[in-house]
DNA sequence: ACCCAGTTTCGTCATGGACT
DNA sequence: AGTCCATGACGAAACTGGGT
């Protein structure tokens, strides 16, 4: 159906050797053509050694270099891959394909798992495409305000000018991390106080009374990128995170239904051994 | 309908490893 | 040494299901 992989032109089932799966009906993928470009990112250093995704279209019973891959396919196209032993690196022959779509995986049962990169071809699968399902557009609307909403309710959400003026900086009063500006040209009649966190980049815009505005709206900005940065990378690394743990739940139940049928198979061969002794 | 405890989801921070 | 990235930890907000 949708994918599948062949090497060298030999279509191997996978299964062949190993229990077929029962809830879930892998396919043999018989034609690779080379569009993903795989590339080894990196070696996760934990307890699992390392790790390779590799993002598929929807999953099958993948060959390569005789290593057979067990896979799930899953309702949401996301796929699992698990192979019967370590390889590495993982190559593809020239001239094959794996079709790729993102959320997919590949894991080699000997623990060696590793990340593999897929450039993408296809049209779809933009992003904005994934899992936008009302609740997820809810939960994205009605979640938790960012630090950058939280910011603009504490009135710094802008650029915060200060007139220019004279500026007393109080430290190590009040609310620590905090810093007071207390301006003596404030029209108020107790005079303006400003505090602002004193972060390793949050700072605020302040206009010299002399010279340009200096400030650090460069540091935000970085932080700003560099905040959006890492929650992408959570995003990802939550989704990795799920994919492995799906993954590893494939092959309990895989490994559960191989055992029942040996199980089921030394029954009956202890039963026809006792018919034959008998 | 309301409350509440448990669960899920998300953003952020801290940290370690890889890379330059 | 500095930067980048992945990920565990943490807290907050939202969700969920059961009890009243």
């Amino acid at each position: 159906m949708d994918s599948m992989v062949e090497e060298n032109g030999s279509v191997v089932d996978p299964l062949a050797q190993g229990s077929q799966s029962g809830e879930t009906a892998p396919n043999i993928v018989t034609s690779v053509q080379s569009q993903a470009r795989i590339h080894n990112q990196q070696q996760q250093q934990q307890q699992h050694s390392s790790q390779q995704y590799l993002q598929l279209a929807s999953t099958s019973i993948v060959q390569l270099d005789a290593v057979q891959v067990q896979s799930v396919i899953q309702p949401n196209q996301q796929s699992v891959i698990q192979t019967a032993t370590n390889i590495q690196p993982l190559s593809l022959s020239k001239g094959n394909v794996i079709l790729v779509k993102p959320n997919s995986v590949i894991q080699t049962a000997q623990g060696g798992l590793q990340t593999l990169q897929v450039v993408e071809t296809g049209s779809d699968d933009d992003g904005s495409s994934e899992e936008e399902s009302p609740k997820r557009r809810r939960d994205m609307l009605s979640r938790r305000p960012s630090y950058r909403k939280i910011l603009s309710e504490l009135g710094g959400g802008e650029i915060t000018v200060i007139p220019a003026g004279s500026i007393q900086l109080a430290q190590g009063e009040g609310v620590p991390g905090l810093h007071t500006l207390n301006m003596s040209n404030s029209t108020t009649a107790g005079g303006t106080i400003v505090q602002y966190a004193q972060g390793p980049d949050a700072q605020f815009f302040v206009p010299a009374s002399t010279g340009p505005g200096v400030v650090v709206e460069d540091a935000a900005r970085k932080r700003e990128q560099r905040l959006m940065k890492n929650r992408e990378a959570a995003r990802e690394c939550r989704r990795k995170k799920k994919e492995y743990i799906k993954c590893l739940e494939n092959r309990v139940s895989t490994l559960e239904m191989r055992n029942q049928t040996l199980m089921d198979e030394l029954k009956s061969l202890k039963e026809l051994y006792q018919q034959k002794t008998d």
